[in-house]
DNA sequence: AAACAGGCCTAAA
DNA sequence: TTTAGGCCTGTT
């Protein structure tokens, strides 16, 4: 069914898709996106300023996954400073997307020393060869792999897909989720350093993945994951002693602006 | 053709 | 504690 979400003015869904937090949104020539959460393909559009979802999921995941409930003009107004100030103008309709645990991991992992266009097709071919097909429409999407699936294969097993090193780390990471050695969801009511830290164990797994994974999984939103854009912005732009401590339970927000806006005036 | 991509690991100071 | 080189693969 296709339900009305909210305005576009709170949720811009070409930033807040293609701002690099996730892999699986695809534009069409209209602007539709198309993707899958869960177990639920889903189509996303802008008619007349609201946003419509078409999908088979219970509404109320939506909201969720969103993050619908938190006032981000009200979260951002904290962010001061006039780069700052610029980046969340320009970024303002991101959304921070509460992905789920185990992709996001997955897909941060993937993430590394690569660029957003094969992340996504090696993310895609790991879902086509190793996800359920779920059937929507006219088209064929697949469930993102569970770690308890991945567990089972080895490295070599993963060579279709194309992720080079990142393979053997796929791997790690799933028999670590799979065992219960690494409890995700655990992870999201403990401390956020507490949660860099176990998903520190895992083999390929550093301090910038793990930032991103628990931003864009476990629900940490001070995470501030720094890659060589960020370090690029930081080093321009703030003074050498900032923390990102300084920008609060939010921080994780004021990062995703300064990125996007760092890698959109960058290219 | 060779360098470089949204890191991480290991070895070596 | 910081630094360099290697790593798969694909693109420029």
């Amino acid at each position: 069914m296709k339900i009305k979400l909210c305005g576009a003015d709170i949720l811009d869904i070409e930033k807040t898709f293609e701002c690099g937090q996730c892999f699986r949104w695809n534009c069409d020539e209209n602007g539709v996106y198309t993707g899958v959460v869960g177990e639920y393909p889903a189509r996303v559009e802008v008619i007349d300023g609201e946003i419509y979802i078409t999908s088979d999921a219970p509404s109320t995941l939506w909201s969720e996954y969103f993050d619908l409930e938190t006032d981000y003009a009200a979260v951002s107004a904290e962010f001061t400073g006039d780069y700052l100030e610029t980046c969340t103008q320009y970024g303002m309709g991101i959304r921070i997307l509460k992905q789920d645990s185990w992709e996001a991991l997955c897909s941060f992992i993937i993430s590394q020393c690569n660029n957003i266009s094969r992340i996504k097709g090696i993310v895609e071919r790991l879902c086509e060869l190793f996800g359920e097909k779920l059937s929507f429409g006219e088209t064929e999407y697949y469930t993102f792999p569970t770690a308890e699936r991945l567990s089972k294969l080895s490295a070599e097993d993963l060579a279709p897909i194309r992720s080079g090193y990142r393979a053997e780390y796929i791997i790690c990471a799933a028999r670590a989720v799979a065992s219960g050695e690494l409890d995700l969801e655990g992870l999201k009511s403990c401390d956020y350093r507490e949660a860099i830290k176990a998903l520190r164990t895992v083999r390929g797994i550093g301090e910038k993945v793990a930032n991103c994974v628990v931003l864009f999984g476990l629900n940490h939103m001070e995470a501030f994951p720094i890659d060589v854009w960020m370090k690029r912005a930081l080093k321009e732009n703030f003074p050498p002693e900032f923390n990102p401590e300084s920008l609060g339970s939010y921080a994780g927000l004021a990062q995703q602006y300064i990125f996007y806006y760092a890698r959109s005036m960058g290219k």
